[in-house]
DNA sequence: TCATGTTAGGACCGGGTGGTCCAAAGCGCA
DNA sequence: TGCGCTTTGGACCACCCGGTCCTAACATGA
């Protein structure tokens, strides 16, 4: 992988981040990596959609490192593992200052009708990303009820976490996902079984 | 509002819904809604704008009258209103097909970062439906526990239903939606006193 | 030295974009 | 009859879109 594609790949995901995918034009990308033409574009990409496919990849592999990694540390509780994940999202957001709202989110919504491959691959980022949760809530199964279904809590989660990235993206105000994250850890934090201690640290408080 | 007007915004809702708003353009609309040509389309309408605009007035009007409304039902006990509005989200988006998502949802994320105009309308129109939570919330709250952040959990429920409407979207599966609503009115149960009964109808169960 | 891959730069393509302008027909109503 | 709104229909504008093609200057290493 030369540098010059990954700064392609750079310059045009955070474009596509902004204004997404049909507003970012090829022009706009090659302004954004400083390449002398089309050509020179087209050298490293057969087209406008294999940069698509190929940003949403490298989207979901930093993701993977920033975010999902937490779910896997082996020395920390499961449960305090998933509240320091969605504190990740949190955190992930306060550096994109509230803009950019979650890349998958943005092209799902801009796309999940209009477009079917990109539709499958980032319903195939949700799949990852869900399974990882289900993996880490089978860990935690020794603290959690008997009922606790993991595939619909974790489609919850990361629903929820999605929809308040869009409502903070939308009001322009972080307080609003921090709030939400908060509810959220309240929310599984009911999933636990009595007499457990505080297992969500940070998961009361009205701020 | 003549009768041309609303069909043209008729057309270019479902336009927009499909496609979104950047991919929709104004010839297009102008098939839809079966005009000669674009001196027609700009005889009711200033710009594409104007146009977008309208379209997510009325969308609000429909949501509305055939969502919102639940929420304001004299008769009927606030929480169970609660659920029965979660239920109306659910109704909607599969009437839908479980294609097109939430007009509001999509717009948000295609314009929120790129276009003020449209994102301080979308702001408002979170904010109304907000507000309509909240008086519930606070009509209904000798049910409620004491330390109920009506603010907070109003931001919760229209997050998680705009993330599961997404979600929901991707994977073309309505259950999704259906897990989710019941979780979601699974967790606004905890908010409700001890000693209550069965609050929440439909909150428990796992399919 | 030759080949290969990279960088540079520009001309060009068909088609779409939001938007303007104009001329003329059809219309109901006073 | 005549006024004013609606409808029709098309020409036209400058600009942007994704994408192709071509030429030529580089650097690198075999």
């Amino acid at each position: 992988m030369s540098d010059r594609r990954t700064q392609i790949l750079d310059a045009a995901a955070m474009l596509i981040a902004e204004r997404g995918y049909t507003s970012t034009s090829v022009d706009d990308v090659i302004r954004g990596a400083k390449l002398s033409g089309k050509s020179h574009f087209y050298h490293y990409f057969r087209s406008k959609e294999e940069l698509g496919y190929e940003v949403l990849n490298r989207q979901f592999e930093r993701f993977t490192e920033r975010g999902l990694a937490i779910l896997r540390e082996p020395m920390i509780d499961p449960l305090e593992r998933l509240s320091l994940f969605i504190d990740a999202v949190v955190t992930l957001q306060a550096e994109r200052g509230g803009r950019g709202g979650s890349p998958f989110g943005n092209l799902a919504a801009e796309l999940a009708d209009a477009h079917e491959g990109f539709r499958v691959r980032i319903e195939a980022v949700f799949e990852r990303w869900a399974s990882q949760i289900r993996s880490l809530l089978w860990e935690a199964r020794p603290q959690l009820q008997d009922d606790v279904d993991a595939v619909r809590l974790s489609r919850f989660i990361i629903a929820t976490l999605e929809g308040a990235v869009l409502m903070t993206r939308v009001k322009r105000d972080l307080a609003v996902l921090e709030g939400i994250a908060a509810d959220l850890k309240r929310f599984i934090g009911t999933h636990v079984r009595d007499g457990g201690a505080v297992a969500l640290p940070g998961a009361r408080g009205a701020e």
